[in-house]
DNA sequence: GTCTATACCACGATAGAC
DNA sequence: GTCTATCGTGGTATAGAC
């Protein structure tokens, strides 16, 4: 199973609908969705704004195929680390899905980020079309948690839904201030799942 | 000092500019500033788009006026927690200033929250008003950690940097699924600053 | 599959009456 | 301090030529 298609290279690398894609999840992430016009999105593409019409039946519909591909690289990436850790110890196991995570928020272009950044304010369309695959998502953090709290191997005290989300905060809130240009990527999972499993008291 | 009138009772309560503030504030976090129009705000507080104008310089200028408000109630509310805690435990400090931030998000009105949700798209002028600020208060949480660190209470490991945003992301993130009509803030901001500082492990 | 041309509308903002 | 009325701009979207 390959990543889908926009994101990955095709016949010939970025062109026509996975260009557009491309650049208008990168738009969305840097300026938000409202504040970009799809005039905006043709320029940077290099094409005029009704061409986008072609590929796509509405701005809506240009960003929910967005991120749709954001959705599919996140559970993708969940799949791996899943499959890499059967047999790890807890914190192992932890810190390889934080990773997962981190990765698949910059390694595959703007998608997912543009996930984290637009999905709450999404007109109710684009919402009502991805919220189900983003909580099936969520459902699998969930789940993770819950067995290895039931396993002994965290905080029996602890209220998952809060710990999670809040991790999620933390990973999530990296769109704001991690460059993936600048790289670190490694260093900035080990010490958020660090931290998260260990805290940071001496 | 008490804070900053749009927030508290004036002589008479929700008038004029206050009010106004308000449900712009309000509007932002829902739906996103670009999203969110001057008819809107206007039909919510039930006067006519032009009239803010007497009130207001134009939507920018509104915008940063929420964002200003929500700065200083921050700023605030950890002079607070830092008054509330001179003389205490590492551990108790840091949990009073997540108390603190958690409290500010929620418990002065949409100022807060709205800072969260809107700032790093916002239009240049708007951050340029207001991100000044925002950074003095980063680096007062900077200096607290700091300090910790180097009396040996912080695992000196830590990357601050990357620990602190961590941890904002964390709480920021709460304005997406933490509810303030249903209460619980007590229990969330227990849940975060114990996460923080101690980890989930077992 | 991309173009030009354009319809139609909502937006932020202004002017002047009251 | 709020109203009505309106201006100019830029937005999404459509139609039809190429």
């Amino acid at each position: 199973m390959s990543l889908p298609s926009a994101t990955g290279l095709g016949t010939d690398a970025l062109a026509g609908r996975s260009r557009i894609l491309d650049i208008a999840a990168a738009l969305f992430v840097e300026q938000g969705y409202e504040a970009t016009s799809l005039r905006q999105i043709a320029d940077a593409v290099g094409m005029k704004a009704g061409s986008l019409y072609y590929h796509f039946a509405s701005k809506d519909d240009l960003l929910t195929a967005v991120l749709d591909i954001g959705m599919e690289v996140m559970h993708t990436a969940f799949d791996a680390a899943e499959l890499a850790t059967v047999d790890a110890s807890a914190g192992t196991r932890i810190e390889a899905h934080v990773r997962a995570h981190l990765a698949a928020l910059y390694e595959h272009g703007p998608y997912t980020a543009a996930h984290v950044v637009t999905l709450r304010t999404a007109p109710a369309v684009v919402r009502a079309a991805v919220v189900p695959t983003r909580d099936a998502y969520e459902a699998r953090w969930a789940d993770l948690l819950a067995s290895l709290q039931s396993a002994g191997d965290l905080d029996a005290d602890i209220d998952l839904h809060v710990a999670r989300l809040a991790l999620f905060g933390a990973m999530n809130s990296s769109v704001e201030w991690f460059d993936p240009a600048r790289g670190g990527l490694d260093e900035v999972a080990g010490t958020i799942a660090h931290q998260f499993w260990n805290g940071v008291a001496r």
